[in-house]
DNA sequence: ATGACGGAAGTTTTCCGA
């Protein structure tokens, strides 16, 4: 079983490049983040016309999140229960476990997630950023109980530490690469979530998003924070955990890499 | 270097992202 998330800066611009990665690798599930249209704009027919069901939380300009999924789901939520917001950022169902009994209502929970930016420490969108982490951690709390195969995966605009930015002096406490974002991603870890990219070797470097100036692609001046984490139930059955870089290398690409993760499925 | 690129809105420029 595999699940991943891409942030793709727009669906509206990316549609076929999201198709064609689709065909490349039939995912089981792929949380998509930015997808910068409204619900009524939402390609629905195109995915299904590839096999993929579909949930989707979009608004205009900003955010927007979708699941797409090979198997229906269920008990779908937007957004972060207990958190009131305007933006369009968190879109949660249950997909069934292949490795559960037939018809089991013991489903695994994929939470798709864009994170707040921040802009900056200090500003009030960082200030934003915050309460909306407290608001993610307070309910994923409750919801660990209820579900105790959980991921948690998307855009979380927060790096781990220096290993995931390219220049870790230059970056040192600017947005991304804060303390208080850094707690706020251990805080989530402390609830029982894994980082399921550093569970296995990795290549030196790895990152997910490379800014569009600068040649940072080309350059490999990037940031790892596009994260799948996942509950210790699910951790034991992590069997690999990537980024791919090629749709990266596309003519008009999003900023941001797909990052793919195995579950055994036995 | 309050820059560089790219997307959206909407109109020739601004906001925002990371």
């Amino acid at each position: 079983m595999q699940l991943a998330t891409w942030n793709v800066n727009s669906l509206g611009v990316r549609l076929p490049q999201v198709l064609e990665w689709l065909r490349a690798h039939p995912v089981d599930v792929l949380a998509l983040q930015e997808l910068k249209l409204t619900d009524d704009k939402f390609p629905a027919d195109a995915f299904a016309a590839e096999g993929y069901q579909a949930q989707w939380f979009g608004q205009k300009t900003y955010n927007g999140v979708a699941l797409l999924t090979r198997t229906a789901t269920s008990d779908v939520v937007r957004n972060i229960p207990g958190f009131a917001d305007d933006m369009a950022r968190v879109i949660t169902a249950t997909v069934p476990d292949p490795v559960a009994a037939p018809g089991s209502s013991d489903g695994i929970r994929v939470i798709g997630a864009y994170f707040p930016n921040g802009q900056a420490p200090g500003t009030d969108k960082f200030e934003y950023k915050m309460a909306w982490l407290d608001g993610l951690r307070a309910w994923l709390r409750e919801e660990l109980t209820r579900y105790p195969k959980l991921v948690l995966m998307g855009d979380f605009n927060i790096t781990f530490d220096d290993l995931d930015v390219w220049d870790p002096v230059g970056m040192h406490e600017q947005i991304h690469c804060t303390e208080d974002e850094r707690y706020h991603l251990r805080a989530l870890v402390a609830l029982g979530l894994a980082d399921s990219f550093r569970l296995f070797t990795q290549p030196p470097k790895s990152y997910s998003w490379w800014d569009y100036r600068d040649m940072g692609f080309r350059r490999n001046r990037g940031l790892r924070i596009d994260h799948i984490l996942v509950s210790a139930a699910l951790k034991e059955r992590a069997r690999a955990c990537q980024v791919d870089r090629t749709p990266r290398k596309n003519e008009r690409p999003s900023d941001h890499a797909p990052v793919v993760l195995t579950l055994d499925s036995l």
